[in-house]
DNA sequence: AGTACGT
């Protein structure tokens, strides 16, 4: 247990999200209103008011200029918000965190970090200082969110307690694996036990025959982390942390909202009191509103919309005359100049058109694959490992691989199809825009988006993207040109 | 339509 000396009074807030309208035997807790800190308590607190002290905390530029593992651009503006009257101080150090030896072991030697990231600076201490209130995180894409809660949730275990202390919830079984392994990885000398709550592959042990899980850290998937609850496989009672990996998509309507509420109504019974982490590159409109209706008493750290992403890659859109010439411009473009590159993703709307784009790209000598939830969980498993090993230089996908899925060789991603509301299939999906575009330039590094485009509903989208975000993109001027496509790779830095 | 399970 990492508990770091500072100032909080021990008033025991029972934190609960989730707490809505269909479970009204929860009482709200209320904030002992007799909040008095050192620094406030000569006012005779003429106002209770509502107004919680809300300490905006500035991020000093100072001790973030260098940073060995993330390139960060520098200028990135974070705003902190806190809750009640916890002071927190930025961490310049893991070495001001309270860690145990064997966990900064793991991040020196194994992580090969130096220093905290920018957002780690600023998470790790809301998560890790008592009373360990809830805390919502918007941070870029590949900035290293991951790394934030995991090191949350190990340095909140209690390595002498055999039970699930931690649990991260994740969108995909690719998500749940990615997590886990570096979960292994900056653990690895901690002893910290952990069990991937994910749909086996062939291999698969009933859970009725399965043992209940004695790990302390659980990463996994809503479905399975559902079934292992129900059956008395997962008990949460000792559950310290809670994480919701890509928490936008896992409280959308259109998402996972209702197996996250069925997880966290399974919990109730187990009457424990834990921390939640939320953490996405996106936050919209609508889950922002739920998530500020549901965790009432907890930290926030947001990013700017304009600073997300968007910048470090360079977007364009490709004016194809019909469906066929975005496949030539694939074939002819893409993965000639693509040789020089290092990989790439092609995003599209639905398995059949994955298969079919995958059918007609053919065998052109070049190592693609394809890969979406209908496909075989061990063949899945395969594909990710030969795109991981740099097998593979082209992988097909739906959007299952659109949010989270750190690989630094992606530098070029192509929307085959953009991405659009289920309800309003004129709108585009503009966060899933985001997160695919997240995929390319990683940490910094360089990348591209190509956006092909053959209807006027193509068109009619990316323009509305284009003004979601504020960005101009660029037109490639002729779809048939070797040079057009090579000039734009140039000025994207990436030939 | 996409993510997720098990039958």
């Amino acid at each position: 247990m990492a508990d770091s000396s500072s100032s909080t009074n021990s008033s025991t807030v029972t934190q609960r999200w989730g707490d809505v309208e269909d479970d009204p035997q929860e009482v709200e807790v209320e904030e002992s209103t007799s909040s008095s800190t050192p620094e406030n308590n000569n006012s005779s607190s003429t106002s209770a008011v509502e107004l919680p002290n809300l300490d905006s905390l500035a991020i000093d530029d100072e001790n973030t200029k260098k940073n060995d593992f993330l390139d960060e651009p520098e200028d990135t503006q974070i705003s902190a918000v806190t809750s009640g009257d916890t002071l927190y101080s930025t961490a310049t150090k893991f070495e001001d965190l309270n860690l145990s030896p064997e966990l900064l072991k793991g991040l020196y030697i194994e992580m090969k970090f130096t220093r905290p990231s920018k957002i780690q600076s600023i998470s790790l201490p809301m998560i890790l200082t008592p009373p360990y209130k809830d805390l919502v995180a918007q941070a870029h894409n590949g900035s290293g969110k991951t790394t934030c809660f995991v090191l949350g949730m190990l340095s909140r275990v209690d390595p002498n307690l055999k039970e699930v202390q931690a649990l991260c919830i994740c969108p995909t079984r690719e998500l749940a694996i990615q997590n886990m392994d570096v979960l292994k990885k900056m653990g690895k000398y901690t002893g910290i036990t952990s069990f991937p709550a994910i749909p086996s592959g062939s291999a698969r042990i009933p859970i009725p025959r399965m043992a209940e899980i004695k790990d302390q850290v659980v990463i996994g998937t809503p479905g399975r982390i559902r079934d292992l609850m129900s059956s008395k496989k997962l008990n949460t009672s000792h559950l310290k942390v809670l994480v919701f990996d890509e928490a936008d998509h896992m409280l959308d309507d259109d998402g996972f909202k209702d197996d996250s509420l069925k997880i966290r109504k399974l919990m109730e019974k187990d009457k424990a009191r834990y921390q939640v982490l939320l953490f996405s590159a996106t936050f919209s409109d609508t889950v922002r509103n739920f998530v500020s209706r549901v965790v009432k008493d907890g930290n926030q750290m947001f990013v700017k919309k304009e600073e997300l992403t968007l910048d470090v890659v360079k977007q364009y859109k490709v004016n194809c005359p019909n469906e066929q010439a975005k496949i030539d411009v694939i074939r002819d473009r893409i993965f000639e100049l693509g040789e020089k590159l290092g990989q790439t993703i092609i995003f599209v709307k639905t398995r059949e058109s994955a298969n079919e784009l995958h059918k007609k790209l053919g065998d052109y000598g070049y190592g693609c694959t394809t890969i979406h939830g209908a496909i075989e969980k061990d063949f899945r498993d395969k594909i990710v490992k030969e795109f991981r090993d740099g097998l593979t230089k082209v992988l097909i996908s739906t959007d299952l691989l659109a949010r989270g899925f750190d690989q630094s060789q992606i530098n070029l991603v192509i929307n085959y199809n953009l991405p659009s509301k289920r309800d309003y299939p004129s709108d585009p999906d503009c966060e899933v825009y985001l997160h695919r575009c997240g995929r390319a330039g990683r940490f910094g590094r360089k990348g591209a988006v190509f956006n092909l485009l053959s209807t006027d509903r193509e068109h009619m989208l990316l323009g509305k993207i284009e003004k979601h975000f504020g960005t101009h993109i660029v037109e490639v001027p002729d779809w048939k040109s070797n040079e057009d496509f090579e000039q734009a790779l140039k000025a994207a830095g990436l030939l």
